[in-house]
DNA sequence: GCTTTTCTAATGTCAGACTTTTAATTGTCT
DNA sequence: AGACAATTAAAAGTCTGACATTAGAAAAGC
């Protein structure tokens, strides 16, 4: 394991590389574990914190979990699932927020991300997969409940489409694009008569579930989107509408 | 911004986390400059090394960028499509390497991810992704094209299918699940009769695209994904056997 | 044999100094 | 006045050396 000396980057960066990089081509396994920070300063010859710093910016990317006291130091950690998913999700997020994706092109990339479960959740979608989004279905149908508790119960019910594809891979790659859209999604204030719309597209993805109809899925899916998309667009007008208004207001005064 | 005392997390996991949450959360935004380093010491009552520690791990995942010199300091970083798409490729190989991900699992999930961009690709593909593909298909009738070789051209093949599309969020998305399993395709090794077969489903494939015809773009994915999974299986099945066989040898003697 | 204490090797944290980089400012010359 | 060169200051990057805290291992005691 060894720098880089051509590049001009700090070292911390580089010592970070040259064990990341030995951890993808896999000379270091899971569970394994580094020297002491002391040894890969000497190792390296840089200083401690230095190497400190190296180990941080690898524990960000949950490669190494570290552990004190004696036998303690740093070790290969096994990425999870879970892990994978939470960085994925920061990161998806930020990229939209930071970037001016328009709803409209992320909507549909949604949508379409989630079309590609429906042959598997047709074929192999459990009792139990079903009764979590009915009775998803059923809380969306509550008067009272909050435009929070109407998001969450959003993904709750998403999330069960995607997992009963039983695909360990796309459940992570799904769930990370649904999660990653909920900023945007929670944009749009839902009215009575918008969830009522949506209610219906999720009985209608529920029906052809149940009934193990793929072609249906999809199309409820692509009603969803478009429906989605549409009120989005109409939400936005009306933000431009009121924009508008104000300003002509102000220069009439 | 303050920390949460409560956590009995490490300071610098702790400062890292308030910055990461006010950067997510809007307070902070694209361009602003966080406070010198010295400073944010004595805002957070740590030591500097400490904070910089926290700052490494915000620069590991693109968060903020550090800039020396005189009117430098650690700015909040506008995170760009190519870096997004390659954490979430270190992400994901890891994820699948540290796993023990089935072949077939992963498969699956990576061709039904590719075709839920074939709608749009039909829709909206231009003449120059659709010679990109042709041309990468010329490339891969070549004789003395190597293994890796032949990879990079599978890549890009797929790259310009999911391009074609045009839009940007299902690119870094599909991009992303297409490099991540490149790992576990490499390690089938491709006979020149496989290749022969792959060829033709990719100019089925180019030849879809070209009439703009979904279902047949969508039915080549699926033949490509099932030959793979196929291919996949006998590959390991005569990796088994070898095995076996050098078993039985050493048992003998 | 079991529990308690002590030991020790690690990470976590700190203080202070020095080095290097970089952009703004100031000064100088044409 | 404008272009170029020297100065300056602020900030990150690095190092040294120390101390605090933690947690497993080994030794001591019962």
């Amino acid at each position: 394991m060894k720098i880089d000396p051509t590049k001009n980057a700090d070292y911390s960066a580089q010592i970070a590389k040259a064990i990341r990089d030995a951890i993808i081509s896999g000379q270091l396994n899971v569970n394994d574990r580094l020297p002491s920070e002391a040894e890969l300063a000497e190792q390296f010859e840089v200083s401690r914190p230095t190497v400190r710093e190296a180990l941080k910016r690898l524990a960000a990317q949950s490669l190494i979990r570290t552990q004190r006291g004696a036998f303690g130091g740093a070790f290969i950690n096994q990425i999870s699932y879970e892990e994978a998913h939470s960085q994925q999700i920061t990161t998806s997020t930020l990229l939209l927020s930071m970037n001016d994706v328009s709803f409209d092109v992320a909507c549909e990339a949604r949508f379409a991300l989630e079309r590609s479960c429906a042959p598997f959740a047709a074929q192999r979608r459990t009792a139990d997969q079903l009764a979590t989004m009915r009775a998803e279905i059923h809380r969306q149908t509550q008067p009272g409940l909050s435009d929070e508790g109407w998001c969450a119960s959003d993904v709750t019910f998403h999330r069960a489409l995607v997992e009963s594809a039983h695909n360990v891979i796309l459940s992570y790659q799904l769930a990370g694009a649904v999660e990653a859209m909920q900023p945007l999604m929670n944009m749009i204030t839902f009215t009575a008569r918008n969830r009522e719309k949506i209610i219906s597209l999720h009985t209608d993805i529920a029906d052809a579930l149940e009934q193990r109809k793929q072609q249906q899925i999809e199309h409820a899916l692509l009603a969803l989107s478009d429906y989605t998309k549409n009120l989005a667009d109409n939400v936005f007008a009306a933000k431009q509408k009121i924009k508008a208004d104000i300003d002509s207001q102000k220069a009439r005064s």
